[in-house]
Order: structure tokens, then C-alpha cells, then sequence
DNA sequence: TTAGTATATAACCATATGTTTATATAAAAT
DNA sequence: ATTTTATATAAACATATGGTTATATACTAA
């Protein structure tokens, strides 16, 4: 592949908070207030992490009335899968939306 | 794996420098003056970058008389293959560093 | 021991990045 | 229509990052 494209992915998960983002949407696809629900972090701060990684083509969107749902992406890079599969599992993180109803809005 | 780890690795991985470093030693080892050669930079610069990617443990080294030879590690992280097999081929530098003779210091 | 070559480190600076607060936009509900 | 909810964007700021220049270290050769 092109290095610049390469450097975009690779700058994209170059961040804690985006590498929980992709590990969280491994499990199912989430909307912004559910990511702020579990990350514990401010909207806009989600919101920006999330435009790097669409941009990255590392997630795509998909709007359901006001809500805008993320789920993984990354089909142009022929690596995604095994490094998707290196992240830990965060099914217990959703779990915990699920059981405190945070799951309500969506 | 654990996500700090990843985020460093990551992190080492996003600077086209640091890529076209790894795309080289691909193909074989190489020191720095041979880096500092083929991407036409300075040496203290192919340095940090050397640095950067020891520390994330995706290069190791190895001393011979003055010179210290680079080459891919990465083996921690179990998807290094298919991220190493996605890098562009950067052969044809290796030859031209060959063709001009840069290879006589090592 | 001295000079030369290869590499590393430190200090400095400019640019990039992530977070926060404030505001804008879009859809839903009243 | 107005208010509420969900999300995006912008401005401001602090920290991180990469490059340069200068200097230190390590080994070699004379």
C-alpha cells in the first residue's frame, strides 16, 4: 500500500482512547452517547476521536433518526482483521451499559 | 494484548519515517548510515526514529566493530506479519545504494 | 595517544495533537 | 413554533512530536 495512506491508519491508532473506540466496536456497532456512557469522556472529545478514525476509513457511520451509530470499517486494509483481533475484549464495558440502561436512548 | 502497549506500538508506527525504516529492513539489515543514505536525512534525526521503533520493540539491534546493524523484531505482536507484508517494496533503494557504492562502510 | 568515523543524546524550536468550553446543527417531541 | 436531545464544529490552550544544531560516546586506525 501507498505509505501515506498507511501513516493515516497508523496515526489513527495511535491513541488509547481510539484503539477502546475500534475494541468497543468490535463487539457491536455504538452511537456517540454510548461511547461517552462507557469512556467516561467529554462528547466533543469522542466526537473528534471518531472523525479521525472515519476519516482513516478505520469506521463508518450510519445515521437512525438523531442518533449516528459508528461501527468498525477498515476493509482497505488488508491487516485490519488480525490487528482488530489483538485488542482486548470489552464485551464486559458493554455489558455494564446494558445492565445501568444506558442502552435506553438507542 | 494490553491496550498501552498497542497505543505504543501504534505510535511508533505513525511517522512515514518510521514506515519507510521498517519497509527497508524488510528486506535486510541495515545501519545507520545506510538509512541516513537511502532517506536522505540527517543522522541524528534516523537516530530517534531508530529509538522510537527500539523502544516499541518493532527493531532490534546488533553491534559489529562501529557500526550498529537494525533490524525487524516485532515478534510480541501477533499481527507484525500481515502489517509488515502490507509496506510498499523498497528494494530498488537497497540496489541503488548498492549501484553507488554506500554499502562499503558495513 | 591522537585523529577519524559511526552513532547517540541534549537543547531548542516549530508544528501537531488531545482536551475543554462554547456554540452550531439536526432531528424529535411537545 | 419552541424546547429538548444527539452530535458536530470551533476556539483556546497545554502537551507531545519531529527536525536541526551542537555535543558526547564508542570504536578504529594511525
Amino acid at each position: 500500500m501507498e505509505l501515506d495512506q498507511l501513516t493515516d491508519c497508523y496515526k489513527a491508532m495511535a491513541d488509547k482512547t481510539r484503539l477502546n473506540i475500534l475494541a468497543l466496536l468490535r463487539h457491536e456497532e455504538l452511537c456517540v452517547c454510548e461511547l461517552v456512557d462507557i469512556l467516561k469522556m467529554t462528547q466533543p472529545s469522542i466526537s473528534q476521536h471518531l472523525r479521525k478514525l472515519k476519516q482513516a476509513k478505520l469506521v463508518k457511520e450510519r445515521r437512525n433518526s438523531q442518533w449516528i451509530f459508528y461501527s468498525i470499517d477498515g476493509e482497505i486494509y488488508p491487516f485490519i482483521k488480525s490487528n482488530l483481533d489483538a485488542l482486548p475484549d470489552m464485551s464486559s464495558k458493554i455489558e455494564e451499559l446494558k445492565a445501568s440502561g444506558g442502552k435506553v436512548c438507542c
